[in-house]
DNA sequence: ATCACAAATGAATAACTATTCATTCATTTA
DNA sequence: TAAATGAATGAATAGTTATTCATTTGTGAT
C-alpha cells in the first residue's frame, strides 16, 4: 500500500492527477494552481501531465468533468433506486447532496472556482450547464410524483425544484465560506425546513437527524 | 464627456481601473485577468496600475473590497431607512438582491471568482466573513421583528436569515449559469414564494409583480 | 538472462506577464 | 509666458511557468 509502482494503468495515474489537481486549486485557487504544484502533490515528476492529459487546460477540464460526474452518478444511483420511495429519494438526495463526499470544502472550493469562470469560458460553462439541466428534470419529477401521490394542491414541482437548487447551492457557499460556524448538518436541517414547509405531510425529523414516515409507493 | 483628460483625480482613476478589472475578469477570468487586458480595457497605458495600486493583487483586493462595499451599503441603506415598514425593507432587501446594478452579469463572474478563492487567500476569505456576519445580523433583526409584530408563532428569524441568504447566493449563480432561462425577475419571484412560506399573511404577490399591504410600523 | 517496450523523469526551452523607471506630456503656479 | 509639478506612458527587465523531449527506468515477453 505505501510503496507506488513506477509504472500504472493510464487511469489510475490520471484518477491520482486529478486527486492532486482538486487538492491543489483549494489550497491555491485556479489562478495560483501550477504544473509544478499539482505533481509535486501527486509525488509525480512535472512531465508526468503532459504524457496523460497533454496540456494544463485539458487536465483542468477533466478534473471538472471529474466532479461533476461523481455529482450526477450519485444522484442518478438514487433517482433509479427502485426500493425507495419517493419521499426516500428526496431525503436521500438532501443527505448526498451534505454528504461527506460531496460537501467537502476542496472539493466545493474546486465548484466555486470553475463557477467564477463559466463566463469566460465556454468549455467549462458548458460542461456544467450539461448536467444542471439532467438533474433538475429528475428532481422536478420527483416533486410531481410526491404531489400527486400525497394530494398537494398548490404545490409547483418546477419552482420547488429551482428553489431547492438554488438553496442548495448557496448552502454550499456557506460550508465554504464560514466552515467554523456552519457545518453540513446544518445545512442539511436547512433544505428539510424547505421541503417541509412544501410538504408539511413529509420530512419530518427529529432532533437527532431524519425521521422517515413509511410512504412507499 | 468624449474626451477623456490625461489628469484626473487619483479616485476617478482608481475607480476607473477597478471598473476595466471587474468587466476583464468575467471576459477572461480572475486567472486569465492579465494587466495588460485590464489597461487596455480601461484605456490606458500598462504602467498605471503600479502608479495607482502598487501591485496587481492590490488591484484585486480593491475590486472585491469595491463589490463587496457596493453590496453592504445598498442594504444599509435600506436597512436604517425609516420611512420603511420592517415588510417593505424585507422587500426591498429581495428587490435590491436582484437588481440591474446588483444581479449583474459581470459582478456575479466576479463574486464567484473571488468565492473560488477565499480557501487559498486569507485577505479575500477576511474581505467576504465581514460583510456576510453585518448582513446577517440585520436581516435576522428584520425577520425577529416582523414575526413579534405579526404574531407569527413557529418562525425562526435567524434559521429564514440563513435560509433566505443562502437561497439569494444559489439564485444568483442560476443567473451566471443559465441567463437564457433564467432572468432577474425568476429569481426575485423564488426569492419572495420561500419568504410567503414563512410569513403567510405578508408578501403577497400579483401578476404583474410585488403588491404592498400596507404593515407600516 | 536479455531484449523490447512503454512509462516516467526533469533539465532545458519557449512563452508569457508583472513590475520598473526613464521619458513624455498636460496642467498649474508664479 | 515660463517654470515646476506630478500624472501617464510603454519599452525594457526580471521572474514565473507551461511545455518539450532526450534520457532513464521498470516491466513483461522470449
Amino acid at each position: 500500500m505505501s510503496e507506488t509502482p513506477r509504472s500504472l494503468p493510464a487511469k489510475t495515474r490520471r484518477k491520482q492527477l486529478i486527486k492532486a489537481t482538486i487538492k491543489c486549486i483549494a489550497k491555491n485557487g485556479l489562478s495560483g494552481t501550477t504544473m509544478a504544484d499539482v505533481t509535486k502533490l501527486a509525488g509525480l515528476s512535472l512531465g508526468i501531465v503532459n504524457l496523460h492529459f497533454e496540456t494544463k487546460e485539458k487536465l483542468l477540464v477533466e478534473t471538472l468533468r471529474f466532479i461533476t460526474d461523481e455529482y450526477r452518478n450519485g444522484l442518478d444511483k438514487i433517482f433509479f433506486n427502485e426500493n425507495l420511495s419517493t419521499e426516500e429519494k428526496i431525503r436521500a438526495h438532501v443527505a448526498f447532496d451534505f454528504s461527506r463526499a460531496i460537501a467537502d470544502r476542496n472539493k466545493l472550493a474546486v465548484w466555486f472556482a470553475f463557477w467564477g469562470e463559466t463566463k469566460s469560458r465556454p468549455t467549462y460553462h458548458s460542461i456544467c450547464a450539461d448536467y444542471i439541466d439532467e438533474i433538475a428534470q429528475n428532481l422536478t419529477q420527483l416533486f410531481s410524483i410526491l404531489k400527486n401521490e400525497q394530494n398537494y394542491q398548490s404545490v409547483d414541482p418546477e419552482l420547488v425544484c429551482t428553489c431547492y437548487t438554488a438553496l442548495s447551492d448557496g448552502l454550499w457557499l456557506a460550508l465554504l465560506l464560514t466552515p467554523k460556524s456552519f457545518k453540513a448538518d446544518d445545512a442539511k436541517t436547512i433544505a428539510m425546513h424547505y421541503l417541509k414547509t412544501q410538504f408539511p405531510n413529509n420530512f419530518t425529523m427529529t432532533k437527532t437527524g431524519i425521521k422517515s414516515n413509511e410512504n412507499k409507493t
